[in-house]
DNA sequence: ACGGCTGAGTTTATCGATAAACATCGGCGG
DNA sequence: CCGCCGATGTTTATCGATAAACTCAGCCGT
């Protein structure tokens, strides 16, 4: 089928023999048009299916397009598995529903540097999920200018929208402390590729995303508050999903079976690591604590009645509050927002049981 | 701060003495521009903080701007809450990933009439998932003459990538009829709002979706087939989410003790269903069946093992599909991809218990 | 009778890029 | 020595719209 050429303001205009201007404000400025003109105007275009003025044109003579722009550190496929990703675009679409504003999701360059495109999104601004700055499509993206919200993430000159993780990881570990567990693992992310390296709480982590650093910090001030020697916590990374999770728990406990408790940096993580643990035979909690971060549900996989202790936090609130903050701005410059995350206890912590060593 | 004026091509030409059209080739034409002057340009153009042409303005100049718009049926934060919209997102976006191409999600326009706006998507080309050819946002994509695939939706001019619905339902509802149950529901998702009614197989659904005609036509292709009268099969419509099975087979199982079976047009209704049941002290499968679609892992609420029979469909494959034949045509003209749902029978239907009526 | 105002359109400039046609120049084959 | 070619830029037209400034009646009050 030849496509047949489309009509535009243009050649509206000449058909009707008047100017292109006054089809223009037949739909943008209708007081500008006497309503007979600007009925005939929109009789012929319904006539010869033009179906409005032509969005990347207004877009590039308006300087907006209706559109924000959301970018995660992930892949976008990975966070179309991940529930609280989920939660954080189900906010943002509410609000984006109420403004009558497209999303556009922008996947991450992951090519071979040298054929790296350019970041062709068309948007009005930004919304960056814990990004890393140093990646070179967020990099283009903050070069736009464009009015922009981070969230989980901490850059003073920009909105953001921030949990506070730092504390309530704090709560967590100081939960386990209390119970008497001295020999615990934490499971967490990788920035990118992970290492798979074991490490400790001893070692650096101001390259992980902020996320991983506030709540490594939490742990710090928890086991530091403690007098518990920081090398003494083990620090393990692996993918952030169920699988990673499992995995991750089984090697931890066959290398080092004195350990009590594991700390999950996610409650996708936490729900593996419960799977690795039953197949190893520990019992949670019993023999083993773990402890998630999110609150989310549990997989189809696991019992129902299960409580995780975990962190629960509102990613749909984070994504609203984020998409408000862009979308309606109740004043210039930047707005910063808390959401408070909090500790709660559940089904898979309990006193650490004697393990006869130290 | 005062957003600062933004370099252009034109401004980075006179900057550095050059026309515009040069700095244009730096970034698009390298071959037509020589390795020092680039170098110059590219450098100059770090140094202000360009991060590479306008898009806008390059979409409307080159009539493509790299991404594709994906419409639902239902609100979007609506298919935020849905795993067969989630999986069908996750498809898509896997394909996006490779082609570096954005997604661009359009919210319906629920507004009043009067007050719609024009659809200022700025996309390649659209995916229509199950859409109604009326809504006025649908009206105006299809009117744009881009290239467009439908999804769950039968439109001989377009590209489509369908399901077979009718069959697959047939095929559940042969299996209950064979079971011995008599005296079923169905439990289906309204159109946009529900009426409530109670309606029965006999009534008209060419008005419902696509999807939902061609399952209700598989139902009745069983039923006919058995002999059993269509009028005996209720039809009862609620919201496609497990508080509206719920509510719907309390309500049902309430009104008509004798139901034997429940057919329900989603997995999410299923399940609620099955809690609906529960309430009421049914026993699924022994006095109650229960039937879904889509195959979806059941919610966190649900104990782990249950087994639901449904039929199974890959929905992140159909988004797979569709993103394919979008963004990697193999030639011209319309693609039609037909993707097989298959029936699996469940833990959740078992032989027809005898009512004691008829 | 006159200046000002309002309503309805028109003219012109511009948004920021890409594309096609054209200019310039040094080298090179015949 | 001529003419052609490739490499490198430049000129000009154009994509399809919006915005601002302008024209021109007709009307109103004084």
């Amino acid at each position: 089928m030849a496509r047949a050429k489309r009509a535009t303001l243009k050649s509206i205009a000449s058909d009707l023999g008047v100017t292109h201007t006054s089809v223009s404000n037949a739909y943008n400025n209708p007081a500008k048009v006497s309503k007979a003109l600007r009925d005939r105007i929109i009789a012929h275009a319904r006539a010869v299916n033009y179906e409005g003025p032509n969005p990347a044109a207004r877009s590039l003579r308006t300087g907006r397009c209706g559109a924000i722009g959301v970018l995660f550190n992930d892949q976008l496929s990975y966070a179309f598995t991940d529930p609280h990703d989920i939660a954080f675009l189900r906010g943002i679409s509410s609000v984006c529903e109420d403004e009558g504003a497209n999303i556009v999701l922008i996947p991450l360059q992951n090519k071979r540097p040298e054929q790296r495109d350019q970041l062709a999104a068309i948007v009005d601004g930004f919304i960056l999920n814990a990004p890393y700055r140093s990646h070179p499509t967020i990099r283009q993206a903050l070069a736009r200018g464009l009015p922009t919200v981070v969230v989980d993430f901490d850059a003073p000159e920009l909105s953001s929208v921030l949990t506070n993780d730092r504390a309530a990881m704090q709560a967590v570990v100081a939960h386990l402390l209390a119970l008497g567990h001295r020999h615990f693992a934490i499971v967490t992310f990788p920035r990118e590729e992970g290492t798979g390296d074991i490490r400790s709480l001893e070692d650096d982590f101001s390259d992980e995303s902020y996320v991983v650093h506030e709540r490594m910090e939490g742990c710090r001030d928890a086991v530091d508050a403690a007098g518990v020697p920081r090398s003494a916590v083990l620090v393990c990374e692996t993918t952030n999903c169920e699988d990673g999770g499992q995995r991750a728990a089984a090697w931890l406990l066959r290398c080092r079976p004195e350990l009590t408790a594991l700390v999950c940096f996610s409650d996708r993580l936490a729900y593996g690591a419960l799977a690795g643990a039953a197949t190893l035979g520990r019992q949670v909690p019993a023999t083993l604590s773990v402890t998630g971060f999110d609150g989310i549900d549990p997989p189809g996989s696991m019992s129902p009645g299960l409580r995780l202790t975990t962190v629960r936090q509102n990613a749909c609130e984070k994504g609203r509050r984020a998409a408000e903050i862009l979308l309606r701005p109740d004043k210039e410059g930047t707005t910063s927002i808390a959401i408070e995350a909090e500790f709660v206890i559940g089904d898979t912590t309990a006193t650490a049981p004697d393990t006869g060593k130290k």
